[in-house]
DNA sequence: GCAGACCTGTGACATTCATCACAATCGGTA
DNA sequence: TACCGATTGTGATGAATGTCACAGGTCTGC
């Protein structure tokens, strides 16, 4: 099995278990597997998100721009499952930005052109709908978090839940997602003594 | 059409137009129909959460326990669906405790129930999946909008988009759902000038 | 090597928020 | 009416965070 499928196999058994590995290269050939050069959007403010992106290598990153000022809301690594749901249910503009923070790769399920292939009830769009179940379990632990820890708390956990986070993107970058300044974020790490 | 039946097919319309009115009754059956006194607990934590609840009347308050402090996740009102699905995907002790805010009636969609009545690709099980779709797109903006807003923006979107959450929930009980003491949360308002 | 862009740390000061204490208000009820 | 419990408002004070300014470090491309 060729070594890019194989990684594909791996991030969809994140999702479910129930899909047989015959059907994994249909999964994968409904996709669309693309690179992108850090700073590339694959979404942008204003446009209506119409997929789901499983990121392949690098991170995707996705901001808020607040008059001016950027608030990053998501970093999603390897095996990461992303895109803007909202704006992709209700068919709204995008209020976010996607675009890669290192140079990237990632598989594409194009809502559009999957609709175009497949039966509403095929594997495909049943397996989409499994990658909501799943995000929305991720989903729910992120808006919990925010409600639940400090932004000192909320370091510490990324720290050790989620290290690579520290390791691969600048503590400017982080700031705004743990809801500090990158001043106050200095302070937190210089606290550790 | 009984009345209880129209508000029920109402708030399945929410989620999907894509379920024929003949088969309402049956997502409907599939329900277990319950009512609950003030202060009765749906879901406790340590228990694994087995169900989805659709609120009838009243409204369902999903809470944490930080060392003894209280923090309020979320308020569910007539028409919302909530549960806590990581610990229902993950088949994960509860985190958080669910229970009545108001005397209160719900519609539960027990999954151990619904396994032993009906196929996992019955139509049951994908309207399922399709809430899982519905409530991705809120639990993003409910992620997101603690990102972006500072305390004070929060009450006044609250104010503006959810009325009736100040209306029916004290000010206690709201200020640690918008991440601030009850006293910062009186000034807050005291402001308004 | 060097210039320039970006990132991190830190000091000084203003602002916001939490904490503690207590007063005022409102509803329900004896 | 009078009382009680729950809720809300508000003052005083200290802690945490934001803002502004600047210094030093790292990395890249010329």
């Amino acid at each position: 099995m060729p070594a890019l499928e194989e990684r594909f196999r791996e991030y969809v058994r994140k999702v479910t278990l129930r899909v047989p590995d015959e059907d994994i290269p249909m999964l994968m050939g409904a996709t669309e597997y693309r690179e992108l050069k850090k700073g590339t959007a694959l979404l942008r403010e204003g446009e209506v998100c119409r997929s789901v992106y499983l990121v392949a290598a690098g991170y995707l990153r996705t901001y808020y721009n607040k008059d001016g000022t950027t608030i990053n809301l998501n970093f999603s690594f390897e095996g990461d499952y992303t895109g803007h749901i909202k704006s992709m249910r209700n068919h709204l503009p995008s209020e976010y930005t996607i675009e890669a923070g290192e140079d990237a790769a990632v598989w594409i399920f194009n809502i559009d052109s999957i609709s175009g292939q497949f039966d509403r009830d095929s594997e495909i769009f049943l397996f989409i709908r499994r990658i909501a179940m799943y995000l929305l379990a991720v989903t729910e632990d992120q808006s919990n978090f925010f409600k639940i820890y400090t932004p000192t708390e909320r370091y510490h956990y990324i720290e050790e839940h989620n290290p690579q986070l520290l390791q691969r993107v600048s503590l400017s970058q982080i700031s705004s997602y743990l809801g500090v300044t990158r001043e106050t974020l200095s302070r937190i790490r210089a606290k550790r003594d």
